[in-house]
DNA sequence: GTCTATAATTTGATAGAC
DNA sequence: GTCTATCAAATTATAGAC
């Protein structure tokens, strides 16, 4: 593997773990066994090495994902989807949203807009996937979707309980709460 | 106002815009008026003062929901929180919880702990709401609730669009998708 | 209580040898 | 490409005068 993609990789386990602020340049090169002057050789700024690793972020969930138009069951790619974000739960880690959500307006431009791109890109495939569904609504839907995988992963993170992921998922699937869905 | 007060609000303010490490105690001391020597002297560190920020934020969280077992209705207290996550989606900043989620491995114990405690006191009124109004599996769809309202703001944070927080939310009053709640 | 002054460390980043 | 050496700036925090 290349010194370029270690990097990449050690990076972004402290971007997940810790935040934007929350590790130096030496923390990665220790991670990867170089010096600090090696990663700034690849990536001359933070800013850069952090907008690179959510690049590479975005479009390995995507991959992940597949099109959001094909002709799988729209409970097959949600349920995709609940795995992915599932699957981060368990490691402990952050997803790349919550990555720099709270940090936004103290990060580089350059991370701030890759952030946001990637938001925007799952907010797209939610919304494709619900309208090749044929569902109304289906922006709204998939920002209620984004939404609940989101914090579900924030809470299992926050309270170091990987079941509450789980727990939050479940409560989506109850039934529905009459009062609330026809408020007064 | 008192100048610990005044420390508090400044401190509030910049933890939720910008993270932890975000900021310095400078910024705050240039804020408030002070010097930053006279931050130390009420909060002899910064996780101290993140640590009483968020325990304030808690007290004036919960004191805003009202008794989480009261006579109200349960679709009056939903909304009350709601409307509560919403204000946040408006100034733009994020909820407390956002506040460390992705750095509570990178933050002092006191405030991560603190910030846990948030999280479970939240998920404790919206858990007792349900119950208390006769619903079953009340504390999943008390975690359902919560990470729907914590992912909505983070989304209408980064996207830096407020509606997408309402967005959020009236997706989840729209028609339940079947396939979803019965899954193959 | 608030200040000045400063310590001690860490940070992101650069220059230049090899 | 990777290193050594170093920089300038910023950071949290303390000591002590007033």
């Amino acid at each position: 593997m290349s010194v370029r993609t270690s990097i990449l990789d050690a990076a972004e386990r402290r971007f997940r773990s810790r935040g934007y602020h929350g590790f130096s340049f030496r923390d990665v090169a220790k991670d990867v066994g170089i010096k600090t002057s090696s990663i700034h050789y690849y990536y001359p700024a933070k800013g850069d090495l952090a907008a690179e690793v959510l690049r590479r972020y975005t479009t390995r969930s995507l991959e992940r994902l597949g099109p959001a138009d094909d002709d799988r069951d729209l409970s097959q790619k949600l349920e995709l989807a609940e795995q992915a974000f599932g699957a981060l739960a368990i490691e402990g880690d952050g997803c790349v949203s919550s990555f720099f959500a709270n940090e936004v307006e103290a990060i580089p431009d350059a991370a701030a807009a890759a952030t946001r791109d990637f938001f925007v890109a799952l907010l797209g495939w939610f919304d494709t996937a619900f309208a090749s569904a044929g569902y109304s609504e289906s922006r709204s839907r998939a920002a209620t979707r984004l939404s609940l995988l989101q914090g579900a992963l924030l809470l299992s993170r926050v309270l170091a309980e990987p079941p509450v992921f789980t727990l939050a998922l479940e409560g989506d699937r109850s039934e529905p709460e009459p009062t609330l869905r026809d408020p007064v």
